[in-house]
DNA sequence: CTAAACCTTGCCGCCGACGTCAACGCAACC
DNA sequence: GGTTGCGTTGACGTCGGCGGCAAGGTTTAG
């Protein structure tokens, strides 16, 4: 299967895949006329990627999971480093859920102080029987 | 006040001032030779765009609470336009929280997976008697 | 023969909040 | 008058995951 058919199969760009390859996710052959050349598994891995990326994951942290893939596993997740990645990220994501929670009561009390402030204008601007 | 004081007050760099003022953000006069001229009101100014920065706001975002100031409000959030992007800020961080719960629940459900299967790995090589 | 549809490498652009020079001017002190 | 420490503008670098374009080669269909 050549660059373009991955990329559709695989619902993303061919730039995409060069990018991957340039930072050594995936790995074509090339066929006599220099074109690249994948095979069935490398489906398998692009789609790991992609999977990954979308939860937040950056190329360095996928690398594993594809070696992982490579290695003969049926999911890219089982070797000890993808684990070891997994327990950084969960941590990450555990430590960024609580900043986020603390940012969203400031944003809260903010706004309802806010409220709170032009309400009282209000009723100064248009009297107390406003 | 000029630019170097201003910046330690503000604990920030006379870099991010100038960038501030190239945005529209921060106002000073300049004196004779050149130099930016700062007075009082725009340390409070600086302070305002720092922590508005730090809950994760975007310049953009933040000129209203700049402008909602130097309208001589006691704080930069009780303007209409201010609360506008508070609310819509609150919506974009209740909706990132969401995401990033979904996020953490396949972390999590992964990295369950992922141990299982290495214990069934691990017995499996040892023998059921492991 | 030519056009279309593939492929190749290489390089610039993007976003955002700055950091980090470079090359210069101004002010003050000894 | 030389040094030190302020200030000025301008311009390029950073990070990451690509998008998009240029300038060419290859293959296939008509």
């Amino acid at each position: 299967m050549r660059i373009g058919e991955l990329a559709q199969r695989a619902g993303t760009s061919t730039r995409t895949l060069r990018y991957y390859e340039a930072h050594g996710l995936v790995r074509p052959h090339r066929s006599a006329n220099g074109y690249r050349v994948y095979d069935e598994a490398e489906l398998r891995v692009v789609r790991e990627i992609r999977s990954l990326l979308a939860i937040g994951f950056g190329l360095d942290d996928i690398r594993p999971f594809v070696a992982c893939l490579r290695a003969g596993n049926d999911s890219g997740d089982v070797c000890p480093d993808s684990v070891a990645v997994l327990r950084r990220k969960l941590a990450e994501v555990d430590d960024y859920l609580d900043r986020l929670g603390d940012v969203r009561r400031r944003l809260h009390d903010q706004l309802a102080h806010a409220i709170a402030q032009r309400e009282e204008t209000c009723l100064r601007t248009r009297g107390p029987a406003g």
